[in-house]
RNA sequence: GGAGAGGUGGCAGAGUGGUUGAAUGUACCUGACUCGAAAUCAGGCGUAGGCGAAUAACCUACCGAGGGUUCGAAUCCCUCCCUCUCCGCCA
């Protein structure tokens, strides 16, 4: 959410930076309820205001044992006037709020213009293409012998599920637990275990509610008289996890606060209808182990540099040609300030494909959940957040899978996920 | 699932429907005393919003959440949420 503040004094300008990334801020609409807003609001403290004095100067009378028939005449038609001033007011409140909800973040200065994909400015490459000396086969092919198996996911679940058996299973898990370690004990970050369904207000904290609601799954919960409430499959630990210091004043000697999560996660993937439908790069369900950096917003840009790096360190330590793009205004999503993509080699298609998002939301996502700090004058200030994928399991194994394949069909386990596979070089069909 | 007890400021903990945004203690900040510290004494110390140049004054809201009664609600009524204790069930 952007700051109320700044839209009243800069309103012109807050729309300039949103027109860089094709979103139209409506300032006639954001005037109007400002201009109601501030009638009805001023009027219904000016009688609240009466009401109180009022009703004080009926206490002291009766104390005294004073007439109070003439004050109680008084304040006898404030009643009506007020009640419905107050509705106004909370009508107008509600407004306000939905229309800021639904308005993204502004792109940081050197976010390069664009419209797409297309515009992405790629930062570095790191690492060598693999070279084959026979025909490249795609990660589906190179595992269905030996475990990747779509049609019994298909059969139990349905599209866009996998099923992985064997040693396959079990490069799924080493990977996980290889990138929890890296994280953990070289790049310093508390590792968490976290709900996997959340409240709606979580999800409104980081930004995924009002205005995603049909990219989540939702699991009704029945609550008596007072209807249904929903719970929320998470899309990323990102929400769970960042929403850990939602309402909360961290002090400041304990900034940043450097979080990472092993979860599952949840996406409809509605309005991606043909799109990646082989194999497991887009799936409703599927690990990720995320990095989240609640920090100084002096900060924050040198954490995201660094949660980029840590998380680039996984795909070197697993020799994983890939490249580093900065996102452009039209390909950034709702909550970010500044999104870096890190984009692994696939050598079947010939090109680089999303692994990992790293991005600085700035105080957007900190002013939705009121996650604050206490600053050097001992006042509460907005922290910022910044997170990222370090990395995506499944694609990473799909990488693997491509990258790593051998002539004969098997594929050469990255050498730091042994101890975690009993020594296991090489996996082979059957 | 059954029975009971609770949710009040950073923490602890009062609060007969009326000068209660809230006693008191504690923590914290400032000052006095002291060579300095401790102890003691005095004062200060919530958040958000409005108005505004203002981190000034003033006004408004906030005692788990949402409704209701009332001129007036932390206090009374209703619904819900959460926490704790005991019993039952359970990985």
């Amino acid at each position: 959410m952007l700051d109320l503040q700044t839209l009243r004094n800069e309103i012109n300008d807050v729309a300039a930076q949103l027109a860089r990334r094709g979103y139209v801020l409506d300032i006639a609409r954001f005037e109007q309820l400002e201009g109601e807003r501030k009638s009805v609001q001023t009027r219904t403290q000016e009688l609240q205001a009466k009401r109180n004095t009022a009703s004080k100067q009926i206490g002291q009378a009766k104390a005294k044992g004073e007439d109070v028939t003439f004050i109680m005449a008084e304040v006898a038609n404030l009643g009506d006037e007020l009640k419905q001033l107050e509705t106004r007011l909370e009508v107008i409140q509600q407004e306000m709020l939905a229309f800021l909800s639904v308005i993204p973040n502004t792109p940081h200065a050197t976010v390069p213009q664009g419209k797409s994909e297309a515009d992405n400015v790629e930062v570095r490459k790191v690492g060598t293409l693999p070279k084959f000396d026979f025909e490249v086969k795609d990660h589906v092919s190179v595992g269905e012998a030996m475990g990747l198996d779509f049609e019994t996911a298909t059969k139990i679940s349905g599209s866009r599920f996998s099923l992985l058996k064997g040693p396959l299973a079990r490069m799924h898990r080493a990977l996980a637990q290889f990138m929890l370690d890296a994280h953990t004990d070289q790049h310093g970050y508390t590792e968490t275990y976290v709900p996997y369904m959340v409240n709606a207000e979580s999800m409104r904290g980081t930004g995924q509610l009002p205005k995603f609601e049909e990219d989540l799954f939702k699991v009704p919960r029945h609550m008596g008289d007072a209807g249904v409430e929903n719970f929320y499959l998470i899309p990323t630990a990102e929400v769970p996890v960042t929403n850990m210091v939602r309402d909360t004043i961290t002090p400041l000697e304990q900034l940043p606060l450097k979080y990472v999560a092993h979860t599952p996660c949840f996406r409809s993937e509605a309005g991606s209808y043909g799109r990646d439908t082989r194999g497991m790069i887009r799936q409703h369900q599927f690990e990720k182990v995320e990095l989240v950096q609640i920090v100084h917003p002096e900060q924050s840009y040198a954490a995201l540099e660094s949660l980029l790096g840590h998380a680039e360190t996984i795909l070197q330590k697993l020799c994983l040609p890939y490249r580093v793009v900065k996102l452009c205004t039209g390909d950034m999503g709702f909550s970010a300030a500044l999104t870096y993509d890190i984009e692994v080699w696939l050598p079947a298609q010939n090109t680089y494909r999303e692994i990992s998002s790293c991005s600085n939301f700035e105080a957007f996502q900190a002013r939705r959940m009121q996650a604050r700090f206490r600053n050097a004058l001992g006042k509460p200030e907005l922290a910022h957040t910044v997170n990222g994928s370090g990395l995506a399991v499944g694609r990473t194994l799909v990488a693997i899978l491509e990258n790593n394949q051998q002539k004969d069909g098997s594929v050469k386990v990255p050498e730091v996920l042994r101890p975690y596979m009993g020594g296991l070089e090489f996996i082979r069909a059957g």
